[in-house]
DNA sequence: TTAAATTTTTAGATTTGTCTAAATTTTATT
DNA sequence: AATAAAATTTAGACAAATCTAAAAATTTAA
């Protein structure tokens, strides 16, 4: 079946909600499309006439397998679009998100199944995050937050959660991108700051705050 | 200023019947676009409230400088992405065209510049057809029909006119494509077919028909 | 030069996605 | 439990892009 830009978004939206915060209600599905709660009733109508998700007036709604599938197809195009626009286009991180919201629209099955190969199979986007295969499954990787590393332990840098400008500043300022190496020497107690030594430069030290939003993982 | 998918398919068809047929009227946009003429008409109004063609109802139109403008940012796009599909994701050449139809309408400008520098800032497009440059230059290249050629020169195919996957085929097992070096050797003045002689292959005779279809230049 | 044919436009309807304002239902509070 | 607050839906409107059917203008041709 055929979805318009506005389903997607919708779906995309609906399923990211229901990752994070489990339920997804009216209200917080309009604040983050920027829209009307009149707006979403309307579009959820239409989502459950093509069976895309439960929703009954007044009583919440979720999607089902087959919207999933959707949401995760339109998920699929993004951060393959993402990975493209970063690693051939050379933009940078902050800069390929309202670009692949326009370029996960574009319908063809065959155009994203070259762009994947033309990338090299990607698993992950630049911000880390996993891309879903042609079936919908995810990778897994075994992420932990820097800020709950235990000491000396030598990890890679694997995603960030908080993608604003400002914070990416501060990770060029650090010299901190995915792929990085580092471990972490010293946890301060005061404050949660730590001291880390990041491969091949002097030791340095971040807030809790930034190491709250970084994650890393321990394979080679 | 920013216009619509539906605004631009517009501009882009009034531009190329311009080039082809020098006027434009509403039934043969209407038959260009697959859509009525009513739907033409109205259009058209709101293309001449943006100013970007001279419209009296009932006298026929034409795009002005402004909407020329338009039509070329629109068609590098499209040539640009034709480029992408062919070169790096390996489509064939006949099935590029409806991908780059919803690629053309991606607004980024920065996207357009960085793609254009990633593909080798190429002057035409898989077809042969010329890329217009940032400010709408079209790139000249002399031109001659194969069917026009003079015996024994060598030429090289810069582009094909009719591009049916019937003719790609027919392309294909001739082992002709864009860059081919050959040598028209004899005209057989029966049927106005030609043996020609492509580099590296054995002589062989095409069809005035296939002859008319296909583009040379002279320079090396 | 008038009638017929063609082209083009208008009038009015439809679909999609959105909105505001009001009504309804659910949840929380006293 | 009654009422206030919050969440959600309905009702009705609007803009964009399209359509059909009918009217109007232009062109062609007898």
């Amino acid at each position: 079946m055929n979805f318009t830009v506005s389903e997607e978004n919708y779906i995309k939206s609906i399923y990211h909600l229901q990752q994070q915060k489990g339920t997804v209600n009216t209200n917080s599905l309009a604040a983050e499309m920027h829209t009307r709660p009149a707006s979403v009733t309307d579009m959820l109508k239409k989502l459950k006439i093509k069976k895309l998700l439960q929703y009954e007036p007044y009583k919440g709604f979720r999607l089902n397998e087959a919207g999933k599938k959707v949401a995760l197809d339109v998920v699929r195009k993004h951060r393959l679009w993402e990975y493209f626009l970063a690693e051939k286009l050379k933009f940078d991180w902050d800069k390929v998100h309202p670009i692949a919201e326009e370029l996960e629209h574009i319908s063809s099955d065959e155009l994203i199944q070259r762009l994947e190969k033309f990338l090299g199979n990607p698993l992950f986007d630049p911000h880390g995050d996993p891309i879903p295969d042609r079936n919908g499954k995810i990778p897994v990787i075994n992420q932990q937050c820097l800020s709950d590393l235990p000491l000396k332990k030598t990890v890679i840098v694997s995603s960030v959660s908080k993608q604003t400008a400002n914070m990416l500043e501060m990770l060029r300022h650090y010299k901190i991108s995915l792929g990085t190496q580092l471990t972490v020497q010293k946890k301060f107690d005061f404050d949660g700051s730590l001291e880390i030594k990041i491969f091949k430069q002097a030791a340095c030290i971040i807030s809790e705050q930034v190491a709250r939003n970084i994650f890393v993982h321990h394979d080679l």
